[in-house]
DNA sequence: CGTTTGTGAGTGAGCGTTCACTTACCGCAA
DNA sequence: TTGCGGTAAGTGAACGCTCACTCACAAACG
């Protein structure tokens, strides 16, 4: 069956996705990443099957080899970046040692998926709207992670009560809206540069909001 | 000249919006509102001439009577936006008492942008990537007015010192991010009555960041 | 009567998708 | 080693369709 979830996200994060080029990987991989670089800089909608496949180096029918369409190639790109969030957040919570520590390392976790892979978080960043409404349930969603470590911490005491949908927007705002910026061209220097400075800031936001 | 900025900006904002339906107001003014609605919850791409003409109760040939193309109607309106968020900074910034007073009134003017015209506000939200490049100069840049406000009340020493853009970008994402999440449906209450609490969210995080 | 405004069938370009076909590669029998 | 059948992967021309946009014309208005 073309263009299988489990299939896709081998392809694309089981290789080391940055040697995957035009002229390299397996032709599933080499779409992918042709695909992603296109959506990424003028939108699913602002790029034609051909222009895939022409970066990717191979002919329009492959990609339907691979993918059911190509607007299941962009969900699977999607949910790929998606799941790995989640997975770096799951894993950010569990090593942390207190509310403060866990704020940092998912701050941290995000800076470095955002430099490590900026092709692939652009992608994220701009396709939110798209692709992240909430109505799927069973999707594994970062964000209701980060909620409900902060509705833990109002419980315990670690952190002033409010509204932890919210706390958890404001504090990935403080992360995501500069990650935007930086992509916007307004500057450019590594995120993580500024982790520790962010998730000072995240952190207060989490407190106040 | 047809969709010149100064017309469109009378037609879109000069008269009360909100009584602008498919029967009533100016056909210009009728086609903004269409479209808006429609680019704002499906995308500019999206959307076909032919259901913006529809919603509004005119002909696809009166879009372009009104307006150069279908991505200057877009155009037009994401400027419209633009500019009226600026004009609220430059106003909420000019009356403020002191640094801390002008992060509450701007936080408060864009939460009120965000429950008075959501429709409008929600259209800036999903297509800030594909308009908010800043190449363009002489452009109103709300963002650029709330960076050189920030970078003032550094040197005046009412904040830590840092990078005024990252620390700009970082306030923003605490109001910009919950407002996303509200339009994904993650909570529903008036941005207004968080205003507060995201004020201060925001002021701490600039103090951090 | 001249000008502006609105009309909607028409147009060609470009889109996502399909499919008959070619090529590459495998295990296996002779 | 050679030949063979089966399968999967890749190809690219062609298809049906929708799109943004045009234009000859009509209505409205002063």
């Amino acid at each position: 069956m073309a263009g299988s979830v489990g299939m896709s996200e081998r392809a694309l994060l089981g290789e080391d996705v940055r040697g995957v080029t035009a002229t390299h990987g397996t032709a599933k991989a080499r779409i992918e990443r042709a695909a992603l670089g296109l959506f990424a800089t003028r939108g699913v909608d602002g790029v034609s099957t051909r222009e895939i496949a022409a970066e990717a180096g191979l002919s329009e029918g492959s990609i339907y080899k691979n993918f059911d369409s190509k607007d299941a190639l962009a969900e699977t790109l999607f949910e790929a970046i998606h799941a790995r969030l989640y997975a770096l957040v799951k894993t950010a919570i569990a090593e942390s040692a207190d509310f403060e520590d866990a704020v940092r390392r998912v701050v941290a976790a995000y800076c470095d998926a955002a430099d490590s892979d900026r092709t692939l978080f652009e992608y994220h960043l701009t396709h939110m709207f798209r692709f992240g409404q909430i109505d799927r349930p069973g999707r594994p969603d970062p964000t209701a992670l980060i909620a409900a470590r902060i509705a833990e911490a109002m419980t315990a005491g670690d952190c002033p009560d409010g509204d932890a949908e919210i706390k958890a927007a404001a504090a990935l705002g403080v992360v995501l809206q500069p990650a935007a910026h930086r992509m916007a061209g307004r500057f450019s220097i590594a995120m993580a540069s500024r982790a520790d400075a962010l998730a000072r800031a995240a952190l207060a936001a989490i407190q106040e909001a």
